[in-house]
DNA sequence: ACCGAGTACGAAAGCGCTTCCGAAAGCGCT
DNA sequence: AGCGCTTTCGGAAGCGCTTTCGTACTCGGT
């Protein structure tokens, strides 16, 4: 067995098979300009001895480096680490390596990463995970991106539509208004929303939807008390309690993502408040453990899976003309936790 | 506001600072032979124009390679989605990036992504996940990692002990015992076990600890069932179906990880029967979503992110004569899925 | 004032690869 | 036979960095 790795040079192969270096390397990159013959034969030597390519070597001379840099909020989030599982599948299926970075919900944390990634000089960017509403905030980058992509970088985005890239947009606000037509469709008129912080457009597109869902059924949604916590479990928990004081009068509470819905059941459990006996609870994502919950949780099903999967495997297309658009589709799931209004 | 990436070069550093390129790079790797003040004025040139080193070349170079892989199993897996966070922090901390591969729970998959990583000189990896208590199985991983340290890599493991590299050693037997003592201490006696595959030595681990348990208080392990299964959700309702059935005398379950439990638990609501009631039933590893359980799971709580940071630290210090092991330590968290046997 | 040791820095040689450029060879023409 | 054209290949110039080696300079000791 031909051992690869440290020592096993082009060069090495290339004598051997009695061409030249350059010879060597066009034929084993498919480059033209070498006959079909002594291409055959390079490619027959460097496999019997083993040879793997240096690509630190190979991108450092100009060839586009096979590693793709994925940018998520929290991989130990369910919501992420099942898009980055597609990633990853979908990725190896390809033999591309994947670098993930955390973005923790910062974007100057996240400009460094991208940043980051750019100078080691990966080939392709997935950024998953929610934009920010104020476009100051996203100025630079977007910018960033831009002369990423400008200098020949592939760029792939999951649920940020104001980026001009390829882009995999979940259904969000058609998520949000099937929430709200699921409530009201129970008889509950008293909802509250707890969502995460103003600033993420994941959440304010969600919240446009329940509005929406609501001016249909001749409710006003600005009379409707909503809560901005952090976009995590413990903001679920933070938000109810506050609705228990200050909207007393509330029988469904509308969580924007399954992680503040099981802050939510947690913080009703502790007040052995009955669910959806006295308040009914929906979540937005169906992170899988969703349906173990208690009691399980109804909630938007997005395919987080699928979603990194497209979403790399648009990056891995040429560049279209005009950025492309994936929508992801969406599916309510009605499980234990919501029910009639009480009477 | 200076771009840094593409076209930004050591040497513009350099000249900007007034000093060589030799002295640039010095000054900026820390290497002595510099003046302090020559230094930092070059660490706040480089700053202030917003380089980042090209890491093809310096690895190429012969520095050693900045980014580390990481191989999990799944990394939409809670257990390892927690290992990586815990990975990537450190690494985000010390601006390494992370490569992440899946081995699928697939021992020549496993070795694939391995090659696939040292081909790729990565200088640091990390294995996560379950060893193959088959020796066979790992011989030929044993080699390749062998090989991989010779030539300069770093390696650690985490729950591998098979491997002689550092490693990080989740408390598995201890664990197991304590939950065995914890059942037996609420009286019970008929304890099914719902195991992975027995080729996982973290499966093995577990249950040889619960096994001591039970030998410490005069019962023989030998006649408590253990249903072998997939080691995921899906395998602890398979197993769970089969107990119902064929050990209908059953007061409890272990399920050797939280993934099993969940499927336990569905499995028992789906067939009403009340937990801890009428059965009381055990997790291992303590995810983040085994406080949210209906039930809420007593479990074994490793520190899972801590582990990652762990793996990722003994693998950045210098190789000891021999391999480190570090244990994790375990908790024993009681909830609210276990109770006294029904009388 | 001179010497050896030590310190601070620069010049230049690669690391292994891709690619530009030019040479050589083969071809159909006139 | 001579011309231009294409095809196939080798020579060599980098890519951006680290590191060895050499040079200039300083300093305490004689």
């Amino acid at each position: 067995m031909p051992k690869p790795g440290p020592g096993l040079r082009l060069i090495d192969v290339a004598q051997r098979a009695g061409v030249s270096l350059a010879t060597a390397s066009r034929a084993l990159s498919g480059r033209d300009g070498v006959s079909e013959e002594v291409a055959d034969r390079v490619r027959q030597v460097s496999l019997e001895m083993g040879y793997v390519a240096n690509p630190y070597a190979r991108t450092l001379a100009g060839g586009a480096s096979s590693t793709v840099g994925l940018v998520v909020h929290q991989v130990d989030d369910p919501y992420f680490s099942e898009i980055a599982g597609g990633v990853i599948q979908l990725a190896g299926e390809q033999s591309l390596l994947v670098q993930i970075c955390h973005s923790g919900r910062d974007p100057s944390q996240e400009l460094r990463q991208l940043r980051n990634l750019i100078a080691q000089r990966v080939g392709i960017i997935i950024v998953a995970g929610s934009g920010y509403s104020d476009p100051r905030v996203e100025s630079e980058t977007r910018s960033v991106l831009e002369g990423y992509e400008r200098a020949g970088g592939r760029l792939a985005v999951i649920g940020r539509h104001s980026l001009a890239a390829d882009a995999v947009l979940p259904d969000n606000e058609a998520g949000g208004r099937a929430l709200g037509e699921h409530l009201i469709g129970l008889g509950h008129r008293n909802i509250a929303i707890v969502a995460g912080t103003a600033e993420l457009t994941t959440v304010t597109d969600r919240m446009a939807g329940v509005a929406a869902a609501m001016r249909a059924h001749g409710l006003d949604p600005a009379a409707m008390p909503v809560l901005h916590t952090d976009f995590i479990r413990e903001g679920g928990r933070v938000a109810t309690e506050r609705i228990l004081r200050e909207h007393p009068g509330t029988t469904a509470i509308i969580a924007l993502n399954d992680a503040m819905a099981m802050g939510v059941l947690s913080a009703l459990r502790e007040h052995r408040i009955s669910v959806p006996g006295r308040m009914s609870v929906v979540g937005f994502d169906d992170v899988s453990v969703a349906a173990d919950l208690a009691p399980s949780l109804t909630t938007i099903r997005l395919p987080m899976t699928d979603m990194g999967r497209m979403a790399l495997d648009l990056a891995l297309k040429p560049p279209a003309a005009r950025p492309r658009r994936r929508r992801t589709g969406h599916q309510l799931v009605v499980r234990d936790s919501t029910g009639p209004v009480p009477a």
